[in-house]
DNA sequence: TTGTATGCGTTATCAT
DNA sequence: ATGATAACGCATACAA
């Protein structure tokens, strides 16, 4: 049997009002003697107040549910780090949960996650959406999204990154190096992020008179797989000089199927990331990516979700977060054909 | 106001006893149609059990605490995966711990965690431990350490990894390729596993008639910086020709200094390194390093923790699992330098 | 300054 | 086949 508060109770001869008035600190008008005496017995028979039956009458849980696609894509590791630093440093605990970009066990997890009680949910969405399936989905809590879009209806705070930008600033280096011919290997078209990064990677064009090559944009998943498959099955029937892939991973891929091609980075192809994951820098060559602060994402999503169950107001319901194009070694200019 | 049991016994005529047995399926002795009747005003209403009132009364919460030291280690990332993906799996939800490797963050999260009763916790212990504090942790709840040893009193179980077989059949591949010269860098002896590994490389030494240098053995952390700051030192004044690193980040700390100091891996020096993290196949050269297999180590040590906590008997006390090495590119024969 | 009593939403026991 | 009710451990409004 679990020691309680009317254990504490009794045995320090006082109410249990008295004991969860200690516990709680609210010793305004309690006497000095009675504290000390209550602490003591606390101290001596090892008492643990229940959360749970704290939280019945409070309503609150002090938890949060996060919801991420893989914390082993590097991107949502970092992320899944900011979001616990800000929650343990706000006194809340997290929940844990990986969707597999499938958004029925997204939905089987938000709803555990209800009747589980937590006070909000942060919540990087499944790479596969559906309107109709979640408009019916009835989410009773806060909700916060982050880097990726949702249809759920009660969106109480979006984080977002400036993918568009990112996209649009990758595209005009490669441009800038000399390239017209670029392919663009990106997520599903599902994602606003996804969206957006085509969308930067067209109006580059656009804004330098390239004329866009439809056969040159990739629709496939975010893995070092669709990199590898799409680059394999091209081989030498594309005349692109350069790639702009829709993140690191997709990035490691297409590079390992053009070595064992024969093919050398950056001075075959130039090859551009996006999200600047921990292994970026240390492959050969050295990546050049679009940084995204993954950690900064986590945490100001969870921050901001806090802050919206805390009712502090002027909370802001959006936050834009800026990317930033690191060059490194995995482009270069164009070799001028004409010249040899 | 959320709808409760209550609300739905009234609108469906029924006692709240009828509604939680069909909500919990226990309807051996209820009417076809009260419980076609129960379902239907509990699909309008949209009601959700409420988990902590359930579990104030059944005494489990079918969650479980993981802590780690810090998830951004590739190695914990996999693991913590696994870990996520058998608790779903088994109907339980997973409470998200970093220490950072600081023993009092590791005390105050399984506090916390009991608190919010956590039905049981799976614990990566800290690298920094203090047995005469440990000793006066009261842990109410049973508790399956992986990876790295602890010495709280009650422990159930412990997933291990047979390090001192990885750290041999390491070294013994540096010995084979014409290695005598070994450093090692390796983490706090706080840590078994740290003890082991250095064991296994010593024994090795031993068995090939090898004397051990003592100066050829550094301790420090199991992070890129360790592996970097202890190689810069060295230069010029180590004769090693070889150096196995305790765990991948290490070694690619240590690779990156021999790069920046003109050496190359593996001709001028081996490296093999432990854990077999994503990063390792991806480096170049490409890491010989002894692997581990993460992933699978989270998955049984909840695995073990959920048998324990449901009373599955027969369920052993000690699980070890064997690690591999895998040969890649980063070590090759000695340099013969009589030879030329 | 302290204590009494009620309710939070469920499950489970025992009646009926 | 169904219902009444006690309990789970706590916080809180109100009384004393």
């Amino acid at each position: 049997m679990r020691v309680t508060i009317k254990d504490i109770a009794k045995s320090a001869n006082v109410s249990t009002a008295t004991v969860s008035k200690v516990v709680n600190n609210k010793v305004d008008d309690i006497s000095k003697a009675t504290i000390e005496k209550v602490n003591k017995v606390i101290k001596e028979q090892n008492y643990t107040p229940n959360s749970l039956a704290r939280s019945m009458v409070t309503k609150k849980t002090k938890t949060v549910g996060l919801i991420i696609p893989d914390v082993r894509n590097p991107f949502f590791t970092d992320l899944v780090r900011g979001a616990e630093d800000i929650a343990v440093d706000r006194g809340y605990n997290l929940f844990f949960c990986n969707t597999d970009d499938d958004l029925s066990k997204e939905i089987r997890y938000i709803n555990t996650l209800i009747e589980k009680q937590v006070d909000g949910i942060a919540l990087a969405g499944s790479a596969n959406r559906n309107p109709d399936i979640e408009k019916d989905v009835n989410i009773s809590v806060p909700l916060v999204t982050l880097d990726r879009n949702v249809y759920f209806s009660k969106v109480k705070g979006i984080i977002e990154i400036n993918n568009f930008k990112g996209a649009y600033e990758a595209t005009t280096h490669l441009i800038n190096l000399g390239h017209k011919d670029i392919l663009i290997l990106v997520g599903s078209q599902d994602l606003k992020i996804s969206r957006d990064r085509l969308r930067g990677y067209k109006e580059a064009l656009k804004d330098n008179n390239i004329i866009i090559n439809e056969s040159n944009i990739k629709i496939g998943t975010y893995d070092k797989e669709f990199g590898k498959k799409t680059m394999d099955e091209l081989k030498c029937n594309s005349s692109a000089t350069a790639i702009f892939c829709g993140n690191d991973l997709i990035a490691i891929g297409a590079m390992k199927s053009l070595k064992k091609q024969g093919l050398n980075v950056p001075e075959d192809i130039s090859i551009v990331g996006f999200d600047d994951i921990y292994i970026a820098s240390l492959l050969t060559p050295a990546l050049t990516t679009v940084h995204q602060p993954s950690y900064e994402i986590g945490y100001k999503a969870v921050e901001l979700l806090i802050n919206k169950l805390e009712n502090k107001n002027n909370v802001s319901k959006s936050i834009v977060i800026e990317p930033q194009l690191i060059v490194r070694e995995s482009t270069c200019k164009i070799k001028d054909k004409f010249k040899i």
